[in-house]
DNA sequence: TATGAATGAGGCTTCATTCAT
DNA sequence: CATGAATGAAGCCTCATTCAT
């Protein structure tokens, strides 16, 4: 009462806790204890300000989607350049332009996360929420590029599916291999290799002009 | 005189129950009894013929790396062409197209398997030695493809080195959403746009013949 | 604010129902279970304040060590006698004066702990550290007796030595006796009959013939 | 039928086995597949020679009685001094006079079982019954000596009884050492130093004549 | 809110015992 | 008799969750 509440900060708190065993351990070792430690909270905590792991986890799914969004925003106003392959670069260096320390907390959380989703049911929904939302994001910047060849517009949208959806496998894929096997990809390889491979699948008479010129 | 040995073959059956359970209840869910029931054995029969519930897993990657590189031996060996691009493709096909039966179990494994190697040292340095030999057989393919386009030995080996992990990732990425958001990635598309992103990132002198045509 | 700790206290009431346990139904009986509900605890309590097993065996080598020592200080103090058989013999009533109740429990989780240190190599240590504080405290109280006949320092330490161990054999075999064939040495006897096999060890006519000649 | 029967044989192997495991590794690691591992036989023929692991045990138990008598009737034999303290001396050296391979095993059985049969009821009374024939054994050649002091029958049975109680227990307690804190007591004092304890107990007008003279 | 102890279900593993061959 | 797999109960330990303070 007299005390100013402080759960959404206490929420960060612990999720960057969880963020950092689960990059550093695993998910197997992500106890609501070990959690607690990393955050320098007591064990009780946890259950205070959530109602549940898996709360827990929904949480983290939701953070690491508005970390996403932040990024890309970020970049989009960043770039001048504002050609219809800018948005989907944008998107992808959004993704992995790995530059930011948080950064390799996230990749290992989102890998382990799709483990979980796998199971249970209540993750399983979350993720496959953010993954339409990161989907309809780069399916919009997809369609721009589409829109650059001629053709009917249901088969430009069919493929833009595909292709988000390909691609956003690329994306995720980079992040698995970054924290599973850490060396496999170079760390600043990754967006300029997705990029390029965005042009192959969006190609061929989409060749970005920079690169054609 | 006494009973022949069949741990090799229950070895299998275990593995097969894992992959299983795994694929319809997720990691979590693979208790050594929900393994133990998945094969129709007893509880304790798991661990008469692996040490620990770690060698099981290690035991999957094997399998996992296995099976694809049975696949990848098929399907070179099925196709008539003989391109450069032949071994890319029948790589990427191997991998994705996913037309038998054991396919999305493998790829649920191959997920939980990524989030397992975070943490734990073991699984991450089999997983890792998986992907590793992953790498080797794509990059060899790769380099065949870069061979096409002029340039100093050193680059190209570097360049096959960065591409074919890249391209790794994108197969694992598809992996993931196959597993995590069904759905999400039509299944039979997975193969052609990667194949289509191969072409992205190996190009631009290096667009297949047929593409061009 | 928030709870007291209270760690110590339950570690010593843990012990208590361990040796409860071991005494009435050995050390085989002695499962983490059974200890709770000897100490009227929750089984996961027990490793909350134990690290493992082990710990609580080593803890509970602990306690008798300082069981003795405290008995010991006692037995002295109380004693006016003081002359250089009076250390040995308190040594001897202290462990052998079978009066208290905590005795018997004491006794039998010594005869189990002797056999749990053959296999563990962690009781085992800490069990011969045990042995080797009583046998030094044991050798300064002989070294008493022995300085009443001639003779040279060295050999006199020598002999020390070995009589003291030899003297702690015998305390310890009484236990053994006392806990796993209760009658075969009556309580009071012990006690007795030990101080006097000490005056033929360290008695100087009783020093055998054949070793002196 | 037509095989010959080699039970007997078999038993002996499996004891054989059983004591290497307890004085190798302690009494916590003789499972049955470790005994017939040490005894080079497949782990299904421990239960076609034995009925149970704890018909083992009282097996152990007789086979450590055996030994024994066989060592003092050794040295008795041996012996041409047949003084009355002769026998009390051989059944000590028959013990502690550690000279042959078997010994070291022997004393780390003795000590495991000495825990085992504090709960387990079977294996107790079997004990019980093992330490009153030695005890029986130790309280006639105890009795001779005492028979050297005037004084009541009765008292002197009494007196023995207590005495040979006694010393059996200095005897394990060196075997308890030996096993579970080695180096403590030199393998060749023991047996000197119990006689000298004997001389101790039994006397002091007891000290033989023969000896004294 | 915060603390740290308490609870008990369940996971991995071991092991005496049984059984098919 | 011998072999080695099969069985299932139980042990140690972990951990999400609850609770007293």
């Amino acid at each position: 009462m007299a005390r100013p509440e402080n759960t959404a900060e206490r929420r960060e708190q612990i999720l960057d806790g969880l963020m950092r065993v689960i990059a550093r351990k695993g998910y197997a070792a992500a106890t609501t204890a070990a959690v607690a430690k990393a955050a320098k909270l007591a064990p009780g905590l946890i259950h205070y300000h959530f109602e549940s792991k898996q709360e827990l986890l929904l949480a983290l799914l939701e953070r690491l989607s508005a970390l996403l969004e932040a990024r890309r925003r970020e970049r989009l106003s960043a770039g001048d350049d504002d050609g219809p392959w800018a948005q989907v670069d944008a998107f992808i260096d959004a993704c992995l332009a790995l530059d930011a320390k948080a950064d390799p907390l996230a990749v290992a959380c989102w890998t382990a996360l799709s483990a979980e989703a796998i199971g249970n049911p209540e993750v399983g929904a979350q993720y496959r929420k953010v993954v339409h939302r990161h989907a309809q994001l780069l399916q919009e910047a997809v369609l721009g590029v589409l829109a650059l060849t001629p053709g009917e517009d249901e088969a430009r949208r069919h493929r833009a599916r595909e292709a988000s959806a390909t691609l956003l496998g690329a994306i995720y894929g980079c992040f698995q291999l970054a924290a599973a096997a850490p060396g496999t990809l170079p760390t600043g390889a990754a967006a300029a290799n997705v990029r390029a491979m965005a042009r192959g699948l969006l190609g061929p008479g989409a060749t970005p002009p920079s690169r054609s010129a």
